[in-house]
DNA sequence: GTTTACGTTTACGTTAACGTAAACTCTTGC
DNA sequence: GCAAGAGTTTACGTTAACGTAAACGTAAAC
């Protein structure tokens, strides 16, 4: 019983991905020259696969959160725990550790600053209101 | 009845600041050059007010979120809408809904982290117990 | 058979946000 | 009176994250 319905494609061209979260192909290669993405070929052309593309969104939304590169790459490979002998696993969990503490303060910076966004909308009607003729 | 308790030093030297925050001198230095921090001087030295700290902590607060300097002055002259003609209001009114969009998706950005690197500890945690002698 | 669309590599250019260093002034403790 | 500590300006250097342009390959469309 698959739950997937829109069935994704199979692949996807790097324009198409390009096109799809709004960058450009220079961009993406970039990032794999940065070694982030590693797509395969047919001949020179790249590849994508839908795990790509997975990786792909991870660094975006890395991007939003104001992670550069290098931070998004530490937490995509947090995702895969495999290849750990026991001290690497215990540096995994600090890392998570800590990226949880980070994402804490960054809750409750949004939380202060959605609050005082909420006092200068108030201030600014209020003087509309003023201002007005009504 | 003042609420105020253990009373704030009525100004600050630079070097004071930057301990504070655990930034260079050389920073707040940088943000003034900037145009987002203007403190008085006595003869060449630069004393900042209360005030000249705040903006300091809202310009460092919108670094954890990832604001560049322009984005955090924009941010920080919503705080302000004595100036404001009509059409300036409108402006800062559509200005406030755009953050916020922007800090919702953030919000969104860090649930669904939040989540996955719970996902992520689970599967240290459990292969830490394959690799531990218990 | 050649324009058009998409892909490639290579390489230099650009912007933000500081770091780093030099050269100087001013006050304060000894 | 002078060394130490904190402040200043000026200016060149650095890193990340791409932008931009040139020069080329390939395949479909007309």
């Amino acid at each position: 019983m698959k739950a997937k319905v829109a069935k994704e494609p199979a692949s996807y061209s790097i324009s198409e991905l390009a096109r799809e979260f709004d960058i450009t192909t220079r961009t993406i290669r970039f990032y794999e020259d940065k070694g982030l993405i590693s797509p395969a070929r047919r001949g020179q052309t790249r590849i994508y696969s839908p795990e790509d593309r997975v990786r792909l969104k991870l660094i975006l939304r890395g991007k939003r959160l104001g992670f550069s590169l290098e931070e998004s790459r530490e937490i995509i490979d947090m995702y895969d725990p495999a290849r750990g002998n026991v001290e690497q696993l215990q540096r995994l969990l600090a890392a998570i550790e800590q990226k949880r503490a980070q994402l804490h303060q960054q809750l409750r910076d949004i939380q202060s600053l959605m609050g005082e966004l909420d006092e200068a909308e108030a201030r600014a009607r209020a003087a509309l209101e003023q201002n007005t003729d009504h």
